[in-house]
DNA sequence: AGATAAATTTAACGATCGTTTAGTTTTGTT
DNA sequence: AACAAAACTAAACGATCGTTAAATTTATCT
């Protein structure tokens, strides 16, 4: 390990406010936003210089090539997905208050950062090894909710069912998240995190709550603690 | 209209059994699988060509450029899902057994038919007229969708919720099939379309059912009637 | 069998892709 | 002000992309 490896970040602050220059996080949102709209190969890397008002080349300075762009990203949303669990299984109690956890904080993660926002696939698109990184730690995610499931299932307080098909639902309705939130839209992260896991965790309660939010845009009381809405002061 | 426009299907019935020449439903469906796997973008007119055993140049007697593919496939998956909307229409009574039934049937197309398998994005490589129009049809598609979840809200077999995020949780559920569906494994189309449209049925359901199958592969006596699964005799 | 049309191949096209090289500007340090 | 490192640009590279043109094979019909 040399000395001059361990440079300082990309970017480091600007004196001035203005968007001269390229920094490592809007370099990656940028990317994923990309990415995630017109899919990894369908974004060129002209595509995302001209995004940055830079020149293609000038990317190379940042990221030692495509690949390892997405690679990246990758890295981050699986990152965001480990904190997620871990967050559920630490704050949660019963299996069921875990389940509406990790999915309260995995869309909160995945809305509020746009760089989190992928894990959508492509994953052919990654060098062999980096490819079976990431399936490798996609698939003990999803292992690791299955059993968070089964954890459930054997407290009681999630109904018997099949985890696997179970977790895929889950998964499914989480990730489709990314397809359709808008960082603008009427809905912020934190009110699409409760009103989505408070669907899902009914779902596969044992004891169904017997109301749902009508209106997820609307501050509401949940059925058990969850995190406050940092975004939304009292009115 | 010329006559000789309206001619037979490409690749009418051979005398001989051995897979010379490209019939339609072979090129619809591989093209369907490799733009699932690795994206429209990422497969290349050359990989088509190679999984059908035949050069590139070939496709163009039979589709007029890739693009004109992705479209043809987009139809038929939006068919599908109209489809699957009017049947569950029809034959439910109330709003949570047409909401089953909905996802039940539009399930057992998209596993049972390798060609109504996307839906999933990619609309920027459409053209622009196309693209509109595939968004507009899947626009209405949720849209029906969720006024199928209102309608049950109304008479009363639904819970009073956000039927918009009720909807996206539905169709991320039902999307997510294709990502994780392999046709040779464990899970036949219609033991997926019954475990999954519990499952997504017990978290809007007014009443919800007291247990969902703990195995899907395993025949099961379902809530109420659905179509019986044609692939599984009595044993 | 011969005529006709469809199906497929070979070969090439311009365009665009990701990436590299070499040179220039900007920035931070002394 | 002088220097060095970092950031960026201009220009070009080979490779591959979707598509087309022309030639050739295969199948169908009389």
């Amino acid at each position: 390990m040399s000395t001059t490896q361990n440079k300082r970040p990309i970017g480091r602050p600007k004196a001035n406010g203005r968007s001269k220059g390229i920094n490592r996080k809007d370099l990656l949102e940028t990317a994923a936003r990309l990415f995630n709209d017109r899919g990894f190969h369908g974004t060129s890397i002209q595509d995302l210089a001209t995004r940055l008002g830079v020149t293609k080349a000038a990317l190379y300075h940042h990221v030692p090539n495509k690949q390892d762009l997405l690679y990246q990203l990758h890295m981050i949303s699986l990152d965001a997905a480990d904190k997620a669990t871990a967050q559920a299984i630490e704050e949660g109690r019963t299996g069921i208050e875990r389940l509406r956890l990790l999915v309260y904080h995995y869309l909160s993660a995945i809305c509020a950062s746009p760089t989190a926002c992928l894990i959508l696939l492509e994953d052919d698109a990654l060098r062999e090894d980096h490819a079976k990184e990431v399936i490798d730690r996609r698939r003990k995610l999803e292992y690791g909710l299955r059993e968070l499931i089964q954890s459930g299932v054997d407290d009681g307080s999630i109904i018997p069912c099949d985890t696997k098909a179970a977790t895929f639902v889950v998964v499914g309705a989480m990730n489709w998240v990314t397809k359709w939130y808008q960082p603008g839209g009427s809905w912020n992260a934190y009110q699409i995190a409760d009103g989505i896991s408070a669907i899902l965790a009914r779902s596969l309660a044992s004891n169904p709550v017997s109301s749902l939010p009508t209106d997820i845009s609307q501050p509401q009381l949940t059925p058990f603690a969850l995190p406050s809405d940092p975004t939304t002061p009292d009115s």
